[in-house]
DNA sequence: GTACAGATAAACT
DNA sequence: GTTTATCTGTACA
């Protein structure tokens, strides 16, 4: 089983964004695997960037981002969910590529006992909306800040290649107030497991042929 | 299908 | 004291 190397993220975030669709998401944690295909990612960079933690500098929490590429930044959002970005560039650097939407792949079991127990629910959580958010995926592959800082290129959490979708489609970066200039979410335009927002509709860039 | 309110805690001003 | 890279249930079309 290949995984992507430390030289893959270590280059420019933009790049690194794309490819990373179609690639596969594994954490092999103590209840088992689970891990699914990227659908879509966004793009944070540098402290000139308003959206990126980075643009407050360099704090306690932030730190990863300046880190070694190839390294899990997570963070608490909201008081309830967790966002896994992983680390690129290099170090002294402050930039990552937020994991945004997983179409599920292996341990869909477990994905689902997390997300239905979490989100309190009666009925079980739906395959399309296991992993459809940024939140949504991290409760389903079991990821919290115990994972924060965690080297992807090891044994627990890890990304291998795949295929890349046939279609790429670009929009501003969701739940933001600033930085909406820029078209920093690329996602996987004929994934029916991406975040569902109105955005999809409006995708500003065109769809473009791989 | 879209449009809200509310939950909830740490980082930041 | 304010903000926040979210999600869910409810209301309504």
């Amino acid at each position: 089983m290949s995984r992507l190397g430390r030289d893959y993220y270590d280059r420019d975030t933009l790049e690194v964004a794309p490819e990373l669709l179609g690639c596969t998401l594994v954490h092999d944690g103590p209840d088992g695997v689970a891990s699914g295909r990227i659908v879509e990612v966004e793009v944070y960079q540098g402290e000139d960037d308003p959206a990126c933690h980075a643009a407050a500098g360099q704090t306690d929490r932030t730190e990863p981002l300046y880190g070694q590429p190839g390294h899990a930044y997570i963070y608490l959002i909201y008081g309830m969910y967790y966002c896994l970005n992983a680390v690129t560039r290099a170090e002294g650097l402050p930039s990552a590529v937020l994991i945004r939407a997983l179409e599920p792949l292996d341990g869909l079991d477990r994905m689902r006992s997390r997300r239905t127990a979490r989100a309190r629910r009666r009925t079980p959580v739906a395959d399309r909306d296991l992993a459809n958010g940024p939140g949504k995926l991290c409760d389903a592959l079991g990821l919290t800040l115990e994972h924060n800082r965690l080297d992807l290129i090891g044994d627990t959490l890890w990304i291998e290649p795949g295929a890349p979708p046939a279609e790429v489609a670009w929009t501003p970066r969701v739940g933001i107030k600033v930085g909406t200039d820029r078209l920093w979410r690329c996602f996987d335009s004929q994934s029916p497991y991406v975040s569902r927002t109105r955005l999809n509709h409006e995708a500003v860039a065109e769809p473009r042929q791989l």
